[in-house]
DNA sequence: ATACAGGTATTTGAAAAACAAATGGCAAGC
DNA sequence: GCTTGCCATTTGTTTTTCAAATACCTGTAT
């Protein structure tokens, strides 16, 4: 009586709040009403024996408990895409050897999952993974020692003899603590955020992008702290020692200490950040970097 | 009207039912009756247009789309167990680096899956992965290079000065084509298999480990082909070259060419393959790897 | 203070899904 | 030709899921 088994669902709902952080929103977008998103959560939380979500007058939001299932629950959901919309007949005869490119935060943010899924997909296609940075990964996939490159293709200006396809456009936001007075504010502009201390992250051109977008409008941000590491950084914003502005991919709500770091929308229309697949123009690519490359279009599709 | 969504209970049905090889033998293991598991394998048949067994008198048995979709959904459930069976409280906070030493087939077998899901619960562990063959996983480590190897201790004779705990037995069967005259045998020897073309595998001692039950019954095997590739292996069992006796861990329904590669069990006690996990003897582990011993062991344990 | 607006929780009765048990059909082995 | 051990189908019951209406809760504006 302790345990009805937990549905896929269940876990569609869940989800589903935790990326809209609404109930009520999570219930139009997954065509269903309100209680039903209530329900599944109860049971869910019921089942697991632990709180998923904080209940605020406004929403929702993800508990630290919520948001390790939430990584779970995602994982499933992907997982079970791919094995609906494969094309069953050939994938396990593809075999071969795909030379790839990344740089640091793809590497590390982008790709784990999405290679998992791969291999699971196509079993005897070998990644064989290089960390770069973009420039020498665009020189490398000209050259043709690498079959595909994956970078942030929106710091580049000139991508001749390359064909891309941009895979994800993340949008970016500002990363601040709790605590943070900018909470407060209804609406927050790249202005209000001159006014406070900013910590910028060093890591894939970080601060050139970052600077394209703050001198357009003229302003510059109070650079507190500069970092080439996601992991200090995220315990800087956490602790309240500034805030910064990075893609919804980078973002994780918890920092290693357990500490919670809030995102907000900026009114300014900051441009997202675009990731990007390279390959060799004209070339034909080898029948395993073709599915990987069809692979990766696919699964940032929907 | 074409697709009733796919459920976690489709799933648990069809994968009892592909590790019975009977609907009948799967409805007892989930304590179900048998038109459920017959339903429900037909839904997902019906959902994804695919047709997941073949229907023989004594049973059923994986088509190759049912095999692939297979390993999705065991994957699927497998991380759903993760998911619900995790301490929820620790795992974020631990971090650190793990050196593991393993030996080729369990590199290529055994861990990719498990590695992947422990990645998921445990995001700051990092796992630094050396691939040694069994003597020298052993002696690194005795000294301490290693934190934690992950062996076929059915291989090893003398464990001085290391912990061990067996983590999975894996039965070892007859791997033969669906073409070869032994599958016309109801029930299988080793003097049987003696009187056939034999292939040998030669990685990770499993030359010595063969011979050694080999011998035990006064037999010797007809060896027609020697490999350390089990690529290639699969594709001389799958031609009908020759048959071989391996665990269940390395065996997979299909060889690259997509021929089928069938398995029978022998009636004499061949013994089962033991993969451990190995540490030093009195050491603490640190956090991350005390972790990751754990998770293997809760892993491999149901 | 009070009303309101935006969220989540609860109740209720109807619709759909899942189930077990019984029955039918089919093929292999005796 | 009978029996046995499978999977498929049918049937009526039980359980789950659902939407809609309503209650509730909490900040904000009046």
């Amino acid at each position: 009586m302790a345990s009805h088994d937990v549905s896929m669902r269940q876990l569609r709902y869940f989800v589903a709040a935790a990326e809209t952080g609404q109930f009520s929103q999570a219930a139009s977008k997954v065509h269903v009403s309100q209680s039903a998103i209530t329900t599944a959560v109860m049971q869910l939380e019921e089942r697991l024996g632990v709180k998923l979500f904080e209940r605020m007058p406004y929403g929702v939001s993800l508990t630290a408990e919520g948001n390790k299932f939430f990584q779970h629950a995602s994982h499933i959901l992907d997982t079970l895409q791919d094995a609906l919309s494969e094309p069953f007949f050939l994938s396990h005869a593809i075999n071969g050897v795909v030379r790839v490119g990344a740089s640091y935060t793809v590497l590390g943010y982008f790709l784990p999952n999405l290679l998992a899924r791969f291999k699971r997909s196509y079993p005897d296609v070998e990644i064989d993974l290089i960390d770069m940075d973009r420039g020498s990964i665009e020189a490398a996939v000209s050259s043709g020692e690498l079959d595909v490159g994956l970078t942030i293709i929106s710091n580049a200006s000139d991508l001749g003899g390359l064909e891309h396809s941009v895979l994800i456009r993340s949008r970016r936001q500002l990363w601040l603590a709790s605590t943070h007075p900018l909470m407060q504010s209804a609406s927050i502009t790249l202005k209000d955020v001159a006014g406070h201390a900013y910590i910028m992250p060093t890591v894939d051109e970080g601060e050139t992008s970052a600077l394209r977008y703050w001198h357009s409008q003229n302003l510059e941000p109070q650079v507190a702290f500069r970092t080439s590491s996601m992991e200090s950084l995220r315990g800087l914003v956490a602790h309240g020692f500034g805030v910064t502005i990075l893609s919804d991919m980078l973002y994780r709500a918890w920092s290693l200490e357990g500490k919670k770091i809030e995102i907000r929308p900026l009114t300014d229309a900051v441009p997202p950040m675009e990731l990007g697949l390279l390959w060799r123009e004209g070339a034909s690519l080898n029948e395993a970097a073709s599915a990987f490359q069809q692979f990766l279009i696919h699964a940032c599709g929907s």
